[in-house]
DNA sequence: CATGAATGAGCCTTCATTCAT
DNA sequence: CATGAATGAAGGCTCATTCAT
């Protein structure tokens, strides 16, 4: 067999150097993420997951300070997805805006089921423990400056303090993905996205609101 | 008092076994739960216990299989208070029970701080997790008959899942000892109960609710 | 079998705690000098030390904080035989005592033989480097002092610098021990005490002197 | 120079392949001897060694088999710095002969600082201590050769055993460079060399010796 | 031949648990 | 029954050496 030949073919698996490092650190990010979530963080041993992704202990270590950088890498991607975003009453129906909110993020966590071993971090790692508080206040303040804005239009029921409005909206869509473990059946984010909506507008607004948005 | 005195008065300062015993276990599950709060499970050691009770590493054991049963231990008495109790909105006004039940639960938690290692043991204990799961569920259940009764009754909305009603009602009630953490201020427990029979009753019937029960 | 047969002979290898957890430390102490003198400071492990001294890896943690604390509380006791010891002129002949001081510190030295991982520790250590050289200082001034005494008296040669021949001595003492590596046959003290002798007096004073404290 | 420039002289600036080789080799061992000497043979790592060439990490394992191996480059080298070299009595004034001799070898010594390692290496490496105690015995029986050849002649005291005389000016003069940690101040190795010869020869043959050969 | 990523044996250290006293 | 020393498995991490590119 000529070398030509080989080049041909033979080379193929051929993979530039960066492109295979960045695979490893990859495939390490990986099993971190599947073992993090399947086992907890504290049973999670960097030599698991360097096994898990194929690759020897030391490697870890070669793209990863420890065990803790390697999660801290895993969060900053995905931090985003642990908070409840923020819904926009005004673009569209309400109730369908925040069904969809819902079940986007709902996947998403449910994806790569991170948010399990986050509160187990959370009470070891004052860093990223202030990381996410600071992010919820951010996301807390957004729901509440919507709710303000369509206070002031005189939408919303005006005898319930909107920032404990604002804060149980966070908590119900932080937390709604849960909700299908315990009914085992599929989350109704409609039915979910409804509740909600009831303790930001009295029913006869939602429904011209839903009206003009047709 | 002089251990002659002790002598001369007989055996009364004596403490039956059984009590001496009950008191070091008791004395090591108040160190548990301190150290567990402080520090998290993981990070506490059996060693640590046992010197904080002031007894003997070995004593330890003598008490408890192991650590993870000191935990349980610590868990059995107080598992139902890191659940939601079930409101009863009957028996009176329905804003102020919740309140005052929201208030006192926050109260338990914040005072054993034990919650917090829940997350943590909860991914390496499935019998645990089962344990907690199904315990959620029974509240769950609870508070949708109680819906359910009220709602036969034409006292809430009609158009609302009454599932998923209960179950936002669950995980507010939950999580109301963590707004706190959020706002800096004390948590005001009036408007959050606001909120939440917002979701189950309308404005009109509230109202003819708290009047008929004053 | 009665208890007080028990005491008289079942009893007897019994030892109190702090003996016994003293003996442990000796033997682990015994263990740490045997293998650094034999392996080397780098080559030996703890858990080496540890199974020489017939105990667990854990058990060597429990007595030192590490490695170097060890070998530190080894030279603690020892530091002084590194060192040479002044000699004393006017006891007595002083080519006898110098001759005896040589055999006894050889003799210390070839015992331990812990000397041997001094140069390699002092390279990493600058604490204990520190101490070794402010030791060998101090020596050189005891010496370089007797040497100025009986330089007053006109005893000493009178052309050599003293602080020099102080500084030969100390070196000759300090390496006197190694000469039966190098001969094979034991080192003739006598021989290495006339030629110490020889750089301090001139023959004609120090015969004078041997007959004056015969 | 421009590349172009290089191209059209042709292949002149072109090393040859076992020169640059050599370089390399050159520059690791150099690399080799910096860091040795400044963090001890343990504690510097290959890969440090490569980087300080300028190097890769293989690349050192294709010029050395290991780093021991390195290091015996090294020693090869300068073996004979790290000994006593023989003085000779005859040539001219012993003292000034001394004395330079002396001065030269601490000047090496100064200059590669490898010797610091050596006693690092020694208990690690029997087949290295055994070329050094041979050496060292060789050293030895030159000057005892030489003082055995000026002692037939009279020339020195007769009441020293000349092989205890030999084995201390070798000790001498391969610790002559130490004194100047000690004393701070630069060594004195006229001093130095004015008290070995001291145990050589009688004063007034030495003044004899040095008449004549001035 | 150079490169530097990958390997994995092995060291240090901790800690849950046991057991002789 | 209490004690606390002893145990040794297991995790975190390093680094000499190899090997695919």
């Amino acid at each position: 067999m000529s070398e030509k030949e080989d080049l041909l073919v033979g080379e193929f698996p051929f993979i530039p150097r960066q492109v295979r490092a960045q695979q490893k650190r990859e495939a390490l990010l990986e099993s971190g993420q599947a073992l993090f979530t399947l086992n907890g963080y504290e049973q999670t041993t960097a030599k698991e997951i360097a096994a898990h992704a194929g690759v020897a202990t030391g490697t870890f270590y070669r793209y990863f300070s420890d065990k803790r950088q390697l999660l801290m890498a895993l969060l900053e991607d995905k931090i985003d997805n642990f908070l409840a975003p923020e819904p926009h009453w005004f673009s569209s129906n309400p109730e369908s805006v925040l069904a969809s909110l819902l079940e986007v993020r709902a996947r998403r966590l449910q994806q790569s089921g991170l948010y399990r071993v986050l509160p187990e971090i959370l009470s070891k790692d004052m860093e990223l423990a202030e990381v996410m508080k600071e992010a919820r206040l951010k996301i807390h303040e957004r729901i509440l400056f919507g709710l303000k804005q369509i206070n002031e239009k005189g939408l919303t029921w005006n005898d319930l303090d909107l920032d404990t409005v604002a804060w149980s909206i966070m908590v119900l869509v932080e937390n709604g993905h849960e909700k299908e473990k315990q009914s085992g059946n599929r989350v109704n984010y409609s039915e979910m996205a409804k509740v909600i909506c009831r303790m930001v507008f009295p029913p006869d607004i939602l429904e011209q609101l839903q009206n003009h948005n047709e």
